[in-house]
Parts: structure tokens; sequence; C-alpha cells
DNA sequence: GCGACAG
DNA sequence: ATCTTGTCGC
């Protein structure tokens, strides 16, 4: 099942009693990872108080500063004050003593579920080509305006270097940007896109595929969940290394991580920095550089730099 | 103290 | 990712 973070926020939140305080990184704690200290500022600041409650006043900076607060600083002042919080010099009196951070959890924490999800999915990830591999491929993006995603699909002749059609698909998604949680967050409206797709494809993620501290990027992820081949371009690294930056068009370089080779800086114009390629699922390494090699003409390759411009477009229409 | 992590 | 005006260069 998705994972609806905003209400497991809202589980963690609602445990700060009047009188007290947290902190982002103490809830993203709870939550299961800290990565999701900012998440956490982005769900305090969209959230619906009337499908998910939550105490959004209490939460402040790991130094007892303010932080943030939707209607200004003043209103939360404002809140603080009834609950015998008072703020001086702009930090929270006594913070020390009121800080609360003894929440109780579920185990595993939902993103340490994710996490061992994620472990699974990946001892499945293969990067041998299925074959035939397609000769079509799949540009997938999504725009964003709140909750409310924008997914649109690409499908492209790799042959023919030319679209053949859109799939455009409305979602809620409930689940932010988190550092390396990415597939939690795109996966299901892009799910949707893929239903509509009759023939064979290779996916074309914007974002990772084995380029990923736990081996489960979002192509990986979407690619074994679905049992399609994928791969992943990303316009900066998310973790690894490159020994030299490729020069030439068509150039590339190996990003490696603990000695092993995950993925290939590729140079697809001369004038742009490069595009991070790795295989996603059921396709290889090589093949996966090949087809986005083929595939491109300005920096990000055609398939996603189409999908993420009908994506734009979609959101703006739609508003 | 510095550096820092896809979208 | 989104928020935004201009500017530089091909
Ligand atoms: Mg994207």
């Amino acid at each position: 099942m998705d994972i609806d973070l905003y209400k497991e926020c809202g589980r963690i939140a609602n445990q700060v009693p009047e009188g007290m305080v947290t902190t982002y990184g103490a809830i993203a704690r709870a939550l299961g990872d800290i990565r999701a200290r900012r998440a956490v500022g982005v769900i305090m600041n969209t959230y619906d108080g009337k499908r998910t409650p939550m105490p959004c006043h209490r939460v402040v900076y790991h130094d007892g500063s303010l932080g943030g607060f939707a209607y200004g600083l003043d209103a939360k002042v404002k809140r603080l004050k009834p609950e015998g919080v008072s703020v001086k010099d702009g930090r929270i009196a006594g913070f020390e003593k009121i800080n609360f951070s003894d929440f109780k959890t579920p185990s595993p924490k939902p993103l340490e579920k994710a996490r061992e999800e994620q472990l699974r999915l990946a001892g499945k990830v293969s990067t041998s080509d299925v074959r035939p591999l397609p000769n079509l491929t799949l540009g997938l993006d999504v725009s964003y305006s709140g909750i409310r995603a924008y997914g649109v699909g690409i499908l492209f002749d790799i042959g023919n270097n030319e679209p053949v059609k859109t799939i455009r698909t409305k979602a809620e998604v409930r689940f932010p940007y988190v550092p390396t949680y990415l597939g939690f967050r795109e996966m299901p409206i892009f799910r949707k896109i893929i239903a509509k797709v009759e023939e064979p494809v290779v996916l074309m993620l914007d974002g990772n595929g084995t380029i990923h501290p736990f081996g489960l990027g979002i192509a990986s992820h979407i690619g074994v969940e679905l049992g399609m081949p994928s791969l992943g371009v990303a316009k900066s690294l998310l973790c690894g290394e490159t020994e030299s930056e490729p020069t030439r068009k068509g150039a590339a370089e190996p990003v490696r991580l603990d000695g092993k080779t995950i993925g290939h800086a590729l140079r697809t114009s001369e004038r742009a920095k490069p595009v991070y390629v790795s295989a996603g699922h059921r396709i290889s390494q090589d093949s996966a550089v090949t087809i986005v090699g083929k595939v491109s003409r300005l920096k990000v390759p055609e398939p996603v730099r189409l999908a993420h411009i009908e994506a734009t477009k979609f959101r703006k229409e739609s508003a």
C-alpha cells in the first residue's frame, strides 16, 4: 500500500503535549529517518487541518529558534503563549526542558519499513538485457502543486527517434520528496500512466536506477515492482563519484561507489554538464547508456525532456 | 567547522 | 520540485 506520510506525521506530532515543543528532526527520526527533516517542514507547511490535524506551531528548529509558520511567526508565538510556552529573542524559553522527543512509534517505523522494502526489492534487480529489448521507450515525469501531481508519459520510438503518443494523469501525492525515497513518492502516479500502455517499452525515469545508496533508485524500484525493463537519467549525482568528467559528446565515465560501477556520467551535449545514467531493471548498463545516447539532442534525453515540458504545461493549464 | 543528498 | 527577470550566447 502507498505510504501516507502526512498521516504518519500526524500520528507523531499529535503526541507533543501542550506546554512542550519538538523539532523537525525529532519527528523525522520518529518517522524512521533523519533525512526526512525537511519533508517534515513541507508537511507542516501544507497539511490539511481538517483531514490530518496536527499542532504544527509546536514544531521548531533544533537550536530552539522558531522555524517557520504559514501565518507568520507572530501567529506561532501567539499560539504557543496560552499553552505556557514563551519566546525570548526568537528562541523558545527553557527549550531544553520542554523539548519533547519521547514519541511512541510502531516497529518498524514507517520509513524503516520503506527501507526494508527497498532492500528486499534491490535484491531482485537484474542488470541483464531482456530479449528482445523493446524499440519503444516511455519517458516519465511529473510536475507538482502541493499534493496535486500532474504526470506525463511520452511514448517514444527509439529507432525513428520520434514521439509516438502522450499520456497524462493527475493524482494526489501524500509522500513529499525525501532523498533516497523518491520511488515511494512517484511510483503511484507512474503506475497509472504505465497501465495505459499496451506496447512493450523500456521505462525512462527522471532519476536514478542503480545509482542509489541502497541499490534501488526510482527506475529500479518501478522496474522491479512492475517487472519491466527500466533505466534512470539524473541531472545531478545522488551518490558515488566519477574520476573525471566526460568531455566529448557521447563519452561516458563510470560512476563508482564502494569500488563498484553503479552507472555512468554521459555527455549528451557539448555545452552542458553530463547526465547520470544507470540501469533500472532487466537492462544492462551498456544498453541503458546506448539508448540514452540515441535519443539525446540536448542535455536531457528527448523522452524525459518532453515529459517534463508536458507535465509543467499540464499543471499550469489545470490551475 | 565543513560539506551536503535524484526530484 | 517550485518561485521569477533579465541576460548572455549560439
Ligand atoms: Mg521529475
